[in-house]
DNA sequence: CTGAAAGCGCTTACAG
DNA sequence: CTGAAAGCGCTTACAG
């Protein structure tokens, strides 16, 4: 009685029973020779290999997972699954993951909170063995409850105290963009921001502020605009700031892709870049070396940090795994930038 | 005897009977409430709820997974997690996917058949219920036997007789791109292919041969090069066509990613889009928009192409499933692509 | 309406 | 070296 056979897809092929009995041998040592435990007779492995072969056994990773409580499964949140940012990000991390055949699920936030909790709470029910948060929206707190669920978690992005951490330095990244349009001899720079709020975002404008500043210029509220990460948002965001009739001669966009966004708006302004407007984006996405002018960026080494997150939560789940590289930000010098004549 | 509670994530947590203890009622009770089956008595239901939140229980979902034979997971095979191609397809199986609690795996084939086929085998290895497959190199065949082996299975971006297809015709939008460049008075008109002998490639190229002989121009090997599909095959590839000193003023590039590529070679070249040269790309993707000149482009309806899949998928599931929209090319006409004066 | 029991497909400690 | 049995954590047909 009870349960009948499923209907589901795994239930379909050979069960080990099915195998044994092929075999003329019990399930237990099918399971053994397919595990590769223990010393099994020569001539009985032969036989169990051909059965598993013959009736192309294949087991049950449910069964497995039940079993063991490991389902070869990582789960990874990002704010949105479009878009050239996340892609050397899964890279990295599947790179990685797939050395130890583990896979990876991924899901997006959308930057909002509550589908943020939503998604981490669907991720958390899923007997995942690695969850790897890349939260805009989440607090620590949230954070620090989620890492308490169960599965080894991994933040990315930013710092929480008390959880494995993979970020880089978004103050610093910042701080390099806009220094090195002042060492261009710019002086009136503005800014794109990312989205008000976001760790990210508000680091790298810290880091704008603080590269004036140590110059000792002040800090024009009216030069600074937010964008939301995107094409669009560097677009809308340049308008607003030309309409604010305030001049600048550089503009450090706090992503490549509203730096494309930005280009666009000011050259149907009549503006050119980089003969009129110095032009500064952030993360160094493949097409910033192929819009023209081509643009000068700070590089994330994203991939790296795929890497480097996915090598630590190997090593919380006991797996021996290498040390991860030093994740350094660059400037990458392009067209997008040129000396301001100081004439 | 047998086998120890397991150390994994997923068991550190409370089980069934751990509540059914703590609300004084048996697993069978926990499971029904759990499940909203049956009727089961307003005061215990209530017990029961509260236990499960005082213990904070999550069900094991491997066990729901060995009993019920679903996983609650599809996978995707595609040809690479970066570039901006896949995104919107990933979001539109997602979206739709997600409704129905079913969560994406996404792998990459890496453009390889040997890569593929792994790819494939271990998907097929995991219990899951769908199996989205945009295959760039295996062979019919071999998707067939892929389908045989259990999860439902639905082929992206080429038609294979006898399995759930979800594709586009790229000859009719290799056609449509061409047609468009003709009727802007253009004679010589290069292409950009993708790699030789990938299906979507092979089309493109055939509707671009169609039109040209359409409208009685004989097709010059010459004037076709090929690229990755990514900005560095197109910048190589228009680079090899300026080196043959044929004459062209208008290109067709196979997708966006290598029009983006061509432009830039096209520049450094000292040749100017669109005066110059009028220039045509493939997919539409978001920087399409942005780069200058805006990118002259067919649309390709990934996201849709995504939620059509999901929908086919989910009713092979036996979901009640919508209908998917009619997915159709359309030329995107932006800036990239000028009239060629008849003097 | 509720519970005891069987069973999903495996693996592993125990016996031999 | 190999097998019989217990058990992973659930769900559901069967009894009551």
């Amino acid at each position: 009685m009870a349960v009948q056979r499923g209907e589901g897809q795994v239930g379909e092929g050979a069960r080990i029973r099915d195998v044994a009995k092929a075999a003329g041998v019990s399930p237990a040592t099918v399971s053994r020779v397919l595990n590769n435990s223990a010393g099994v007779g020569e001539a009985l492995r032969k036989r169990v290999l051909g059965a598993v072969e013959r009736l192309q056994y294949r087991p049950n990773p449910h069964a497995r997972a039940l079993l063991s409580g490991r389902s070869h499964t990582a789960g990874l949140l990002v704010a949105e699954v479009d878009g050239p940012f996340y892609g050397p990000l899964y890279r990295g991390l599947e790179r990685v993951l797939s050395e130890h055949r583990l896979h990876l699920i991924m899901a997006s936030g959308r930057r909002r909170h509550e589908v943020e909790w939503e998604v981490v709470n669907s991720l958390l029910g899923r007997g995942l063995d690695l969850l790897f948060l890349w939260p805009e929206a989440l607090s620590q707190e949230e954070l620090r409850w989620a890492a308490a669920q169960g599965p080894k978690v991994v933040i990315l992005g930013q710092e929480v105290p008390g959880l494995p951490c993979v970020a880089l330095d978004h103050a610093h990244g910042g701080y390099l963009a806009t220094r090195y349009l002042l060492q261009a001899g710019h002086l009136r720079i503005a800014h794109v921001a990312g989205p008000q709020g976001m760790q990210d975002a508000v680091s790298r404008l810290a880091g704008y502020q603080r590269a004036l500043a140590e110059r000792g210029l002040e800090v024009d509220p009216e030069l600074v605009a937010y964008g939301n990460f995107r094409e669009s948002g560097g677009y809308r965001a340049a308008r607003e700031l030309l309409s604010r009739g305030r001049p600048f001669s550089a503009l450090f966009a706090a992503n490549d892709q509203m730096a494309i966004g930005v280009a666009a708006a000011l050259e149907e302004a009549g503006l050119r870049v980089p003969q009129d407007v110095s032009l500064m984006g952030y993360d160094d996405i493949i097409m910033a070396r192929y819009v023209r002018p081509a643009l000068t960026t700070i590089r994330q080494p994203l991939e790296e940090v795929g890497k480097a997150a996915a090598l630590r939560a190997l090593q919380a789940l006991g797996y021996a795994a290498g040390t991860p590289q030093e994740l350094a930000l660059e400037v990458i010098e392009r067209s997008s930038v040129r000396p301001l004549d100081s004439s």
